[in-house]
DNA sequence: TGTACATCAGTGAACGCGCGTTCACTGATGTAC
DNA sequence: TGTACATCAGTGAACGCGCGTTCACTGATGTAC
């Protein structure tokens, strides 16, 4: 059978043009000329849009999750066994995994993060389900690490902790244009996204050190 | 001319609709059927859905300012002048003047919230120059007092911070519904959206507080 | 007080448009005998 | 090697549908004289 392309060129258009507007105000027209495809290739390859959704996120979340788990190997390698984890080293395993996957996608940071939180604030339940049947695994055990290096919180306390991390870090660099944009404006200072993930180390390691209470 | 109340109930059905679903994914239909109006009452009294969508918004963000500047008015009456003010009490005052401007909107926190969520992360850019406009002051006037109780923080730190706050916050508050659905299935624990906010304030003063460096 | 007109909230039906999807079709390549 | 058929990627045009918006209209209330 031909090699063809045509499917990298319609994930690719829909990538980009998903994490710009929105699943909803992106159309098919839109995502097939910007592909330089023809209309009715989405529905012959994928079927129909929602299953094209599907498809942009796997093609994100698999290669992430590959990376994560192969950091979080090494890294319990050279711990000293029963050793505690390090917050900033779990932190920094995960920005680090999803820059290394952004780099071998050839793809910029900041939109498969906007994929991420598109995917939380539209209604996109079928993508839930069909993603964390596959990819909960690597979640689970990121979350166990990280709970192990705060022994200080339960796990009601600890579960929303985790929120708040993910708040951050979704909300920050998923706009991290538009963030760096003023920030260049006010400030005359342009920014990496490799600069900002380094602020956030500290600030959210901060964040899930804090004690509970007054006391401390 | 004859009192009524068609205005009111557009407004509420689109709040309830625009929060659950988004602005796109909204039809017009939907909301006067709901509100129980004939459709072409919207663009009757509003002209356009754009314009429907910023009256939602101002019905919100003007009551809520209003209370945020009267606490604001208060906190820097009673508190020792020169003092610095204190990260916990001005997060406290944020959430107050939120929870404040609700109940007497007869409405639930995690919609306002998730339509402030929606309107960062869908495209509405006439929403955020329409209201930085009129609502900016009260924003400057708060952030500016946030700033003064982080002196360990540089102008450009401080405003990585802010985001991360931001996201925090709108991250963890509109998707309340959903995280605590979680909680009540994983912990058996039923949860008031004021509990969360309690949690969220050590937690958020700690990411604030926290030094840039390992150094402190 | 009575009449004529203006104003306004609301309505029912239709408009054109862009949407996701379908379908019959083409043409290139692979396979069986 | 040659022929007949199967498989597959891709296409062009049309389908029906739901959308935001428009428009001529109604009927109740307010205003001027």
């Amino acid at each position: 059978m031909a090699q063809s392309d045509t499917v990298d060129r319609i994930l690719h258009a829909a990538t980009v043009l998903f994490a710009e507007r929105g699943f909803a105000e992106t159309s098919l027209r839109t995502i097939t000329s910007m592909a330089d495809v023809n209309l009715a290739a989405v529905n012959y390859h994928f079927g129909t849009k929602k299953a094209l959704i599907q498809a942009v996120f796997v093609r994100y979340i698999k290669p992430l999750c590959a990376e994560l788990d192969k950091r979080l190997d090494e890294y319990e390698k050279e711990k000293t066994k029963g050793q505690k984890p390090s917050t900033e080293a779990l932190l920094e395993i995960l920005f680090e995994a999803h820059q290394s996957t952004v780099l071998h996608l050839n793809d910029k940071s900041q939109r498969l993060v906007r994929l991420i939180s598109l995917a939380y604030t539209q209604s996109q339940e079928h993508l839930r389900q069909n993603l964390s049947g596959s990819y909960g695994d690597t979640y689970r055990r990121y979350t166990d690490l990280l709970k192990s290096a705060l022994p200080h919180l339960n796990p009601v306390q600890f579960y929303w902790r985790l929120n708040f991390l993910l708040g951050s870090a979704i909300f920050t660099l998923s706009s991290f244009d538009s963030i760096s944009a003023i920030l260049s404006a006010d400030f005359e200072i342009d920014m990496e996204i490799s600069e900002a993930t380094q602020l956030m180390i500290p600030a959210l390691s901060g964040m899930l050190n804090a004690p509970n209470n007054l006391e401390c």
